[in-house]
DNA sequence: CGCTCAAAGTAAACAGCGATAACATAACCC
DNA sequence: GGGTTATGTTATCGCTGTTTACTTTGAGCG
C-alpha cells in the first residue's frame, strides 16, 4: 500500500507534463490513477482517452492494473482514505471530549468533513457513494480499513458521556445520525441549487437537530 | 402522456408474450419500456440486447426513441409517477389531519412510501436518484410533474396545525426531513446487510426522531 | 379493388469502447 | 555485453450506441 496521495493538490489543472519520456513511461500507474481523479465523472471515464491523455496506448493500462474496474477500485481506495483523513481532522478520537460544547462541536466538525468531502470532490464522492459503492466497499473493507466507521459512535458516545444525551447511543442512532448527513450531502449535491446554507452552516444544523432527536423526553 | 403503467404488476417474469407477429411489432414502443421497466440495472442495459429480447432489432428502437437516454428519461418518468402515486396513497392531501396521532402517523406513512419504493423497485430507484437524476429530475419538473413535492411540506404543516409542533416548519424543516429518509433509503439499500429494521419500524423511527429534532426546547 | 404513402421494421456500416494476444523496446542485472 | 523481465505498441475481437439506406406492412382513398 503505498499511499502517494499526498495533499489534496489542485494537480488536476496540469494536463501534460510535457516531460515526453522516450517509450517507457516510467510513472504511469500512479498517472493513470491521478488523470482518473480529475476526471469530471470518474465512473463514466474512457479507459482509452485516460491513456491517450497520458499519450499511451490504452492496452499500456492494462500492465498496471486487471481492468477498467480495477483502476476504479484504486481510485475509489484513495477516496475512502481521504474521507477518512478528513474524519481524523474534524477531532481526536483518542481523547475523548473536554466537556459538552465540544462534543457538540465534535459531531458538527464530522458532519461538515462528511459534507465538505461530497462538495470538494464530486465526482470521488459519486464514485464511492454511487452505484458500484457497495463493491468498492466490500473490497476495501476486506482489506481492513474499516477505521472510518469509528468516528460518528465515538462522536455520539462523547455525547453521553458530557451528558448532552441521556442514555447511551445504540446503533441505530448512529444509523439516523448518517443517514441525515449522508441524505444532506446527496440532496446538496445538484437537488438544492446553490444551496440554501454555507456548509458549515448545514452541518452545524444537521449536527444539532440530530441531537435533539436523541434527547428522548 | 398515456399513462399506460397501472398496477406495479409483475409483468417482469413473462419474457416472450409468444404472440410472433409478422413484421410490423404492434406495440414496441410500450414493450420497450416494458422490459427495461424489468432490467435489473436500468441505468446499464443494453439498447441492442433489450431490442433483441423482444426479436427486433436495435435500430427499430429509434423509431420510438430519440436515443438510449431518450428510453431512460421515459422510464424516469415512469418512475417518478409510481413515487408520486405512493405518495398519494400515503395520506390524501386534500383533507387535513384529524389529529396529532394522525398527523404523526402521516409523516411516517410518508416515509415508508418513500422506504418501500426504493426496497421494491430498486432498478427504477437507482435510475431517479442515481447518476444521471439531476438531469431526468430537471426535464420532468420542466413538464410540470412538480406536485410530489407538496406531500413532505403537507405532513410537517399538519403537524404544526395539530400542535405536535409549536412552530410554523420552514423549508429547512422539510429539508432536513427528506435528507433523513433519503439517507435512510439509500444506506438501507445494500449497506447495511439484511437490515436491522423493517420498512414500516424504519419508517417510524425515522419519522418520530424527525419531528423529535423539530421540537425546539 | 388497387394505388399510394407513411409508419415501422431490417441490414449494413461507423466510431468508440473494454479487453486480449502477439510483438517490440528499453532497462536492469549478472 | 547478453539474457531476462518489465513495460510499452499494434492488431484484433466482440460489444456498444447511432445513422443510413433499403424493405415491408398496413391504412386511407378514389
Amino acid at each position: 500500500m503505498q499511499n502517494k496521495e499526498l495533499p489534496v493538490d489542485a494537480l488536476c489543472a496540469s494536463k501534460s507534463k510535457t516531460r515526453a519520456r522516450s517509450f517507457h513511461h516510467g510513472n504511469l500507474r500512479q498517472e493513470l490513477i491521478d488523470a482518473a481523479l480529475c476526471a469530471p465523472d470518474i465512473e463514466g471515464l474512457s479507459l482509452r482517452q485516460l491513456a491517450a491523455s497520458l499519450g499511451v496506448t490504452a492496452a499500456a493500462a492494462y500492465r498496471h492494473f486487471d481492468s477498467r474496474e480495477g483502476l476504479l477500485l484504486e481510485v475509489a481506495r484513495i477516496g475512502f482514505n481521504r474521507l477518512r483523513q478528513r474524519f481524523a481532522s474534524a477531532f481526536d478520537i483518542t481523547v475523548p471530549p473536554s466537556d459538552a460544547k465540544e462534543a457538540r462541536l465534535r459531531l458538527s466538525r464530522l458532519a461538515q468533513a462528511y459534507l465538505q468531502f461530497a462538495d470538494d470532490e464530486p465526482a470521488l464522492w459519486r464514485l464511492i457513494f454511487g452505484a458500484q459503492a457497495e463493491a468498492y466497499r466490500e473490497t476495501i473493507e476486506s482489506e481492513g480499513n474499516t477505521d472510518s466507521y469509528q468516528y460518528l459512535p465515538a462522536a455520539l458516545l462523547g455525547l453521553y458521556l458530557t451528558g448532552v444525551i441521556s442514555t447511551q447511543p445504540s446503533e441505530r442512532d448512529a444509523l439516523f445520525a448518517w443517514s441525515a448527513v449522508h441524505g444532506a450531502a446527496t440532496l446538496r449535491s445538484g437537488r438544492v441549487p446553490a444551496a440554501l446554507l454555507s456548509i458549515p452552516e448545514l452541518a452545524h444544523e444537521v449536527a444539532e437537530r440530530v441531537i435533539r432527536a436523541m434527547q428522548h423526553e
